[in-house]
RNA sequence: GGGCGGAUAGCUCAGUUGGUUAGAGCGCUGCCUUUACACGGCAGAGGUCACAGGUUCGACCCCUGUUCCGCCUACCA
């Protein structure tokens, strides 16, 4: 063996061996309880980050666990076809070939998407294995695979027929720039500065008065339909019923009394509603039944149709048309100042919406969508989490979980985008004539809200209404969280009644990051109850976010990404994955940082070590006897590994990877290393003795159980370790789990060794104050407490004098200090306190110490006099931060304390080496 | 605006159903080439547990308030 570990060629070669013996997969007639895990399918379009390493770590330490206690444990893989951001990549690729989608036609695009995702989309899963994931890759899914297809069809039509999906045209959030519609979740609220505008509009009646309202977008004043005011505001509510005269438009428009829209302490009181292009005016126009005027286009541009609508002035017209908002903005600003309309613009913060995808402003958009009736839905899902038949871990998330789901809004699924599920609505060309819209040059199809759509399993062979058969398919399709929502069944074959669905649903645990709580996991639990009467899982574990050392959001554009491949290939697998455990404590986010990975790759080498030791001591005849009879060292590992055993098994149980993870590290670094391998030395000094070939057995035992509780944490070091040792069966990946046994945890014997631990301590801290060689042997007494200390330190004299290196011992209650000696002080396990006498005599080598001293007294000379200087410089105590001159003062103390004593003990050397010389 | 979380050693973080002396990793200091390991060993320094009150025999922990930092959420146009 050689003396580091080197992880590259153990990871693959053991990855292939575990594949190929068929240890990752579950079947349905195997024995034992089922624990159940779908993998949070990552993006096709991914590629292998810290959330997903963190993620996918301890899904593994889960399932890894679970198959090694005899659990019928199967983890379901599978990838995500995630719809924008798939089609934004393809879409680039085109881009840069000087292509389109729209060049290519929707068929020929999609089918580009398939041989992308067979080219490129299988990487992720190949990062996966390198990790380590013991997924069973029989079972891998995708979720356009043609059974997850038939399960999103089925659901849509089910919940079609139920009355929870319509269609209908509704202000929605509208990227324009992907050029579809957004989930409100897929929307993310940035902070920004922006301007409110104070515009005049003047009363209809009495041009020479206004109404001045404040908006932060003037721009969309063109499309507005009313003025709302305070029904109780004295400044305005007589006004309530008369119209004003909108400003560059021949349109008048009411003045509406609406308390729930108008907030009277801000702006000016007064606000404008514009229904086609801002949430709250949508809602407000609906309670006053105002027409909705959309002036924009799909791309956030001024269009011909809707400003003709809107009745804008000529000369405007013609300026703004086609213009984005923000150029059309500027020009309408400085139309409005000139006709001295503009009463002021002040700064505003406000908080911009934007697409999750690709950052562009979203834009409320007036369309006709596809949306889920979620409320009859969500009831169910927040009674399985009230009644805790779904756990959130940590607890902490489910009131963000209640609170959102009871104040949750209908789901808009429809994306009008080519990838993904189609939506299997059809129109009769026939009976929807007027609604069908179709332009061949750019080539688009759009579909009226006034359209009736037969909505159905496969396209429809006749018209229920005219019995014709020329039909046109809605061109939307669903939104990408649609087909996962059904993951934990349809993976499982749902809606055909398989073995698979009988046997593993509803699953154990699913693990996953909060930031798809609402996105997956909420909807998952809703169809899931909604489809198979069961919630889909009983535990919800939520880890954080990784981070990186600065605590930022690791992104590519700040360049802070650290990549876990990088540290796969740098620091081994296992020191990544035991990174990952050790620091994922429960509500707060990872900040990973390499010098940390480095501290658990430095304990890989350490269990690689502590092997070779083994290895090399086991050499020789083993003995069988029962515990009882075995050397005290070997009685005393065996109760700290079975308390060391139930900690991690209790810390699995309640998901606290790292304490797991701290336990195991503990134990193996400062017990099982430092204490026990040393303790066993004495013993086998002798190789032929019948105390060797115990301590041997005990060795080989709790080494081959310390690897086995690893395992999940450090999968292949473990198993080539154990492979190396004598063990039985045929990997460690199919061993069992240890379990704690209760009757093997002495804590009188752990007193004992803690008695002794404690003496070799008090003697090797002597020995670093005085500076003795640990090859000096020592003349040294205990002086104990009691006379159980002392039973007990006498009982293991030889092991205090091997480890500490004391050649004679003396244990008393009663003992003297030397004349020419040292002390310290013991602490015994229950609190008493003994001391410890060490006989110098002889042992500090005088010429040595005198230069150490020497040295040290320079060393303070020189920080005495820069700190001198500082202190007796006026300006320096004037205006150093107060902190620093009390740091500083402090340091000269300590200085000078500590220059007085050596300068002491210095004259004392002199004084007896120059008697003795 | 509402909600949640955090503030503990130089850095990153554990911790306590409230109980003698608050822990770890990294970093730092000193000693050690002792055949498992220098990716190591031994020893050591370093903390008014954010601040101010309160409850208690006792508070890092519970309560109240304050400050700072994150995140989520929201229609102040």
């Amino acid at each position: 063996m050689e003396k580091s570990y080197d992880p590259k060629q153990v990871e693959t070669r053991w990855y292939r061996t575990w594949s190929e013996r068929g240890y990752f997969h579950a079947s349905t007639a195997a024995e034992g309880r089922p624990y159940v895990i779908v993998i949070p399918p990552p993006n096709i379009t991914g590629s292998l980050h810290m959330g997903h390493a963190l993620n996918n770590t301890i899904q593994d330490i889960l399932v890894r666990w679970r198959r090694m206690q005899g659990l019928n444990a199967l983890w379901v893989p599978g990838t995500d076809h995630a719809g924008i951001a798939t089609q934004n990549v393809v879409e680039k690729q085109l881009l840069a070939e000087g292509s389109s989608r729209d060049k290519l036609g929707r068929d020929r695009f999609v089918q580009r998407v398939w041989d992308w995702k067979a080219q490129s989309g299988g990487t992720i899963i190949e990062q996966l294995k390198r990790l380590g994931s013991s997924c069973d890759w029989d079972r891998l899914r995708f979720t356009m695979d043609d059974g997850l297809s038939k399960a999103v069809r089925e659901v849509f039509v089910r919940l079609h027929e139920d009355g929870l999906i319509y269609r209908g045209k509704r202000l929605i959030n509208w990227c324009p720039r992907c050029l579809t519609a957004l989930s409100d979740i897929e929307v993310e609220h940035e902070d920004t500065t922006g301007k409110l505008y104070h515009i005049r509009y003047p009363l209809a009646d009495d041009p020479s008065t206004h109404l001045t309202v404040a908006t932060t977008r003037p721009e969309t004043m063109l499309g507005d339909t009313a003025v709302a005011v305070h029904p109780e505001d004295p400044r305005y509510n007589r006004l309530i019923g008369k119209s004003v005269a909108l400003p560059l438009t021949t349109r008048r428009i009411p003045i509406v009394g609406d308390p729930i829209l108008v907030d009277r302490e801000f702006g000016t009181g007064a606000v404008k509603i514009t229904p086609a292009h801002d949430f709250n005016d949508f809602e407000a126009g609906e309670r006053h039944q105002l027409s909705r005027i959309s002036i924009l286009d799909r791309h956030a541009c001024f269009d011909p149709l809707g400003l003709q609508e809107a009745a804008v002035i000529e000369e405007l017209r013609g300026k703004i048309i086609m213009l984005p908002t923000a150029e059309a903005r500027t020009i309408i600003v400085d139309y409005l100042r000139q006709q001295g309309l503009l009463a002021k613009v002040e700064d505003h913060a406000m908080a911009l919406g934007k697409c999750y995808r690709c950052k562009t402003v979203v834009e409320p958009y007036l369309s006709p969508q596809w949306f889920v009736k979620i409320q009859p839905l969500a009831d169910p899902a927040i009674k399985a989490v009230e009644s805790g038949q779904v756990r959130l871990i940590p607890e902490q998330w489910t009131n963000n979980y209640l609170g959102w789901m009871r104040d949750i809004k209908d789901w808009c699924i429809s994306r009008q985008i080519w990838w993904g599920h189609q939506i299997p609505a059809w129109y009769c060309r026939n009976c929807n004539a007027e609604a069908i819209l179709e332009t061949t040059v750019p080539k688009s199809l759009t579909i009226t809200s006034e359209a009736r759509p037969i909505v159905a399993r496969t396209a429809p062979a006749h018209c229920p209404d005219c019995g014709q058969h020329d039909f046109v398919r809605d061109p939307d399709v669903l939104d990408t969280w649609f087909s996962s929502a059904l993951w934990p069944f349809s993976t499982l074959g749902w809606p055909d009644h398989t073995p698979e669905l009988k046997k593993f649903y509803p699953t154990s645990t699913l693990v996953t990051g909060f930031d798809i709580l609402f996105f997956w996991v909420a909807r998952m639990i809703m169809l899931g109850l909604k489809f198979m009467g069961q919630a889909p899982f009983q535990d919800v574990y939520i880890h954080a976010l990784v981070r990186d050392a600065e605590g930022q959001k690791m992104s590519k554009s700040k360049g802070n990404v650290i990549d876990p491949l990088q540290v796969m290939d740098k620091y081994g697998t296992d020191a990544l994955r035991f990174t990952l455990a050790a620091m994922a404590s429960p509500g707060r986010d990872i900040k990973l940082s390499e010098e940390r990975i480095e501290g658990y790759r430095n304990f890989a080498n350490k269990l690689w070590n502590a092997a070779r030791f083994v290895l090399m001591n086991l050499e020789g005849p083993l003995a069988e006897a029962p515990l009882a009879d075995r050397p005290i060292a070997d009685r005393w590992i065996m109760s700290r590994l079975h308390r060391c055993i139930g900690d991690v098994n209790r810390s699995l149980e309640a998901y606290r990877f790292d304490e797991a993870a701290n336990a195991a590290y503990h134990f193996i670094w400062h017990e099982y290393c430092d204490w026990y391998l040393e303790l066993t030395k004495p013993a086998l000094a002798d190789k032929d003795s019948q105390q060797a070939a115990l301590t041997r057995t005990t060795l080989g035992e709790s080494f081959e159980t310390v690897l086995r509780l690893l395992h999940p944490l450090m999968p292949f070091i473990t198993e080539e370790i154990w492979q190396a040792i004598p063990h039985t069966g045929e990997s460690i990946m199919v061993a069992p789990y240890p379990s704690q046994n209760t009757a093997l945890i002495d804590e009188d014997i752990e007193h004992q060794i803690a008695s002794v631990t404690s003496v070799v301590s008090a003697a090797r801290n002597i020995r670093g104050s005085q500076g003795i060689a640990p090859s000096r042997a020592l003349h040294a007494a205990v002086a104990t407490p009691t006379a159980a200390c002392k039973a007990a330190l006498t009982a293991h004299q030889d092991l205090i004098a091997s480890l500490a290196r004391i050649s004679t011992l003396v244990i008393d209650t009663d003992v003297r200090p030397y004349m020419n000696g040292a002390s310290a002080s013991v602490v015994f396990p229950g609190g008493s306190v003994g001391i410890l006498y060490v006989d110098l005599t002889g042992l500090i080598d005088v010429g040595k110490e005198k230069t150490r001293i020497e040295k040290r007294l320079k060393e303070l000379a020189a920080q005495m006099e820069q700190d001198d200087k500082k202190l007796s410089n006026p300006d320096f105590v004037a205006k150093v931060p107060p902190d620093v001159l009390k740091k500083t003062k402090a340091r000269h103390e300590e200085c000078r304390a500590e220059h007085d004593k050596l300068s002491g003990e210095l004259q004392r050397l002199r004084e007896t080496a120059g008697g003795s010389a």
